[in-house]
DNA sequence: TAATAGTTGACTTATTCACTTGGTTATTAT
DNA sequence: ATAATAACCAAGTGAATAAGTCAACTATTA
């Protein structure tokens, strides 16, 4: 699957949080109130971010999180992958095929195309964008 | 969701059907059989590409099915558009909103506007380009 | 040392997917 | 007529996944 609540959730939390101070860690409960999102589910969420070094934590009190890099380093993708399970369009990947005649599918390339275009467009689109709202006027 | 296997056998059966002889019908089941498809299955699909229009159907001996355009007209969004669920990556719609603040979230365009991009993508590529294996060296 | 806030793993529930079952209806060939 | 063919239709099922919950632990600070 491309896109899952986990996806959706994981950009907006990391959006909420670069638009908080910049300075002091940011708590997880506050975001998780704030985007509407059970607090609980969120931090599975965040672990992942972390693991993935898009965020970095503080315990105990005054603690919270912080973005690892600037805003506009991070990108839509960047997030995306963190936290999603690979995109797997296809039952034939790199090595195995798809149908009874062990050939790939004609319709493979296709799918491939579809996913490097996906991920060439949200590369492209930094938390920072978000953040500054510049793609909304861009589509829709 | 945006692409179950419902979408893509939609699309590895249009692209099968429109290999084949053009003039007379061909049946749902060799087509299931080439494509290693479950032929209940693809029943309920080929059922829905009936009601888009894309496919019209013969009933009785020697019937089947045909395309309904020429390949060249029918493109990869049509056969999706009318398989699969309508994509939905936000919560918030037109009319209803997101969060506790009633406003549509930061993220809402970005969704959207990753929708657009898909379905430019898509909307671009015709089941003719597939059988002519146009994509095939594009991407990938 | 008590409160805070992140860390971890397991568990539960709801939904969706992918497929199956069991028929009915229309058309054609015999 | 009727038997065979192939599309049409509705409902149900099992497995997988998504989404969310719960409980216990660890590090940090006031």
């Amino acid at each position: 699957m491309l896109l899952t609540t986990k996806g959706r959730y994981a950009v907006m939390a990391i959006v909420d949080l670069a638009q908080q101070e910049k300075e002091k860690p940011i708590k997880m409960e506050d975001i998780a109130k704030r985007q509407n999102i059970s607090a609980n589910y969120l931090e599975q969420i965040f672990n992942k971010l972390k693991n993935s070094g898009i965020i970095i934590s503080k315990k105990g009190p005054g603690g919270g999180y912080l973005l690892h890099r600037k805003s506009n380093q991070i990108f839509i993708s960047d997030v995306i992958k963190a936290v999603e399970e690979p995109i797997k369009f296809t039952k034939c990947d790199e090595n195995s095929n798809c149908n009874a005649a062990h050939v790939k599918c004609q319709t493979h390339f296709l799918w491939k195309g579809l996913e490097n275009h996906i991920q060439k467009y949200l590369g492209n689109i930094s938390i920072n964008d978000i953040c500054k709202g510049k793609i909304a006027n861009l589509n829709y």
